[in-house]
DNA sequence: TTGCGTTTTTGATATCGGTCAAGGTCTGGG
DNA sequence: CCCAGACCTTGACCGATATCAAAAACGCAA
C-alpha cells in the first residue's frame, strides 16, 4: 500500500471533487504519524511541518502568555485540518489531548498540490469558514457568559461533537460520553480556574442535571436543564 | 462605467490574479453601497444579501444574547470581506461603525463567480485563515487577561490597523489616530463594562501613557508601557 | 494490597470588575 | 445662546470568581 492509505479513505469528506487519480497523488504526499495523549505536534513558530489531517483522536489548540497564562483556542477533532497552508505561520501550539492519528503534509508539497487543485482548496475554504464562525460564537462565551452558562454550553458543546465520532450509528447528540479534556483544560477552554469548574460540575451534579461516574465521564440527565442555563 | 467601479480599483489587493477580463466580470455582479454610521448591514439570518467587501470605514460583526448582552467578534476594515459565501448563513449582525462604503455580492452570483475562478478562491482562502488566526489570539485576550492587559492590547491594534488605512504615507504604527468605538463599543468588544473602560482610560491618561485629546482621539505617548502593560 | 504522585474537590479569603447611582460633558437643533 | 439627549466619568458598594491552602479521590506500579 502506499502510505498513509487510511487517509485516503478518512479524507473523502474532504477530497469529494477529487478524482482517484488525484486521491492518489495527495496519498503519496502525506505521511501518517502516531501523537500520544500529551505529546505536542507542531511547535509554536515551527514551520518544517506545518499542515495536517486528524484521523483519530482529539487535539488542543491553545496560544499561553509569558507567565503561563494558557487559553485553548481550538479543538481538532477526526477530519478536521490543522496548519496555516500558504506561507504563513501558525501562532498556536498543537498538543493531543487524546492518543491520536494525523496524516501530515510539508507544508511546500501541501500548498502546491492545493494550487493545483481547486476542488480541494474550495473545500478547505468552507471548513476555514465554518470554524471561523464556530470560534467567533466561542467569542461570545469567553467574554460575556458567566461560569455556570461556560459549563453548560460546553457540555452541550460535547455532546454533539461526541456523537458523531463515536460512530454507534446514534443519530442525535449523545447523552452519555467520555470528555477528552482534564479539569485544567476545562477551565482553559472557557477561561476560568480549575477549581471554579469542579464546584460548577458539582453544583449541576447535586442538581441532578448530569451524573458524574467517573473524572472524565459524563451523562446528561436533564438536556432541557442545561440549555436553558447556556442561555 | 460599469457598476461599483471603485470596488475593482480596490478589489485589486483581493483579486490580483485575475486578468482583467475577470475583473470587468467581477465588477458586473457586484453593486457599490452606502451605510450611514449606526446601520446594519445585514440582519441576523438574513440570507438575502450576504458578501460585501468593505471599501472604506469600518464595520462591526456582534453576536448577542437573548437579555441584550453584546459581544463584538470582528472588525471589517477597508479590503476585508464580509458574509459567509457558499450556502451558509452567518450567525453575526454586521453594522457600520463609521459612514461606510460597501461592495454587495448577492450570494448565488459571489459563488458562482468564485467557483469559475480559482484564484480569488485562494485569496479567500488565505485571508480567511488570517482572519481566524486574528480571532484566535482575540479569544486570548477575551479568556485569560485583566481588564488593564485588554485595554492596552486592544489601543497597541488599533494603532497598527488605523496605521494602514490613513495613507498618510507614515509606514508603522499610528501614533495618534482617531477610535471608531464608543466607549460601550470597547466594551463590547474586549468584554468589560463600559464603566470598567472609562477607568482604565482615565488610569492610562493619568498615568503618562497616552493622551485622550477628545473622546474618540488617542495620542500614545508612551508605546513602551502599553506593551509591557499588553503582556 | 500498599504507597506515592497527580488530579480533583472543598473551604476560607481576597480582589477585580460589575452594578447601581449621580453628576459632568459633549453635540446638535431650535 | 440655550436646551435636550446621548455619552462619558466618577464614586460607593457588592458579588462572582480568583487565589491560597488543605484534604480527598484516583490511578498506577511495585
Amino acid at each position: 500500500m502506499t502510505p498513509c492509505d487510511t487517509c485516503v479513505v478518512r479524507n473523502r469528506a474532504i477530497c469529494s471533487g477529487l478524482d482517484d487519480a488525484e486521491l492518489v497523488a495527495l496519498n503519496n504526499i502525506g505521511r501518517r504519524r502516531n501523537v500520544t495523549a500529551g505529546e505536542p505536534l507542531i511547535w509554536e513558530d515551527d514551520d518544517s511541518l506545518l499542515v495536517a489531517n486528524v484521523i483519530e483522536g482529539v487535539l488542543k489548540l491553545t496560544t499561553s502568555t509569558e507567565d503561563g497564562r494558557e487559553q485553548i483556542v481550538g479543538v481538532a477533532y477526526p477530519s478536521d485540518f490543522i496548519g496555516r497552508p500558504f506561507g504563513q505561520t501558525s501562532s498556536a501550539s498543537v498538543v493531543a489531548l487524546t492518543d491520536a492519528r494525523v496524516c501530515v503534509f510539508s507544508r511546500n508539497d501541501f500548498d502546491r498540490f492545493a494550487r493545483e487543485h481547486p476542488e480541494l482548496e474550495h473545500k478547505l475554504l468552507e471548513r476555514t469558514l465554518a470554524e471561523l464562525d464556530r470560534t467567533r460564537s466561542w467569542m461570545m462565551l469567553l467574554g460575556r457568559k458567566n461560569a455556570s452558562e461556560k459549563i453548560a454550553t460546553f457540555l452541550l458543546e460535547m455532546s454533539d461533537r461526541l456523537a458523531d465520532s463515536s460512530c454507534t450509528g446514534a443519530i442525535g447528540p449523545a447523552k452519555r460520553f467520555s470528555l477528552p479534556f482534564s479539569r485544567q483544560q476545562v477551565a482553559d477552554l472557557l477561561g476560568l480556574t480549575i477549581e471554579t469548574v469542579s464546584r460548577q460540575f458539582t453544583k449541576l451534579k447535586n442538581d441532578g442535571v448530569v451524573e458524574l461516574p467517573s473524572r472524565r465521564e459524563v451523562e446528561i440527565v436533564n438536556r432541557g436543564a442545561l440549555l436553558a442555563l447556556a442561555g
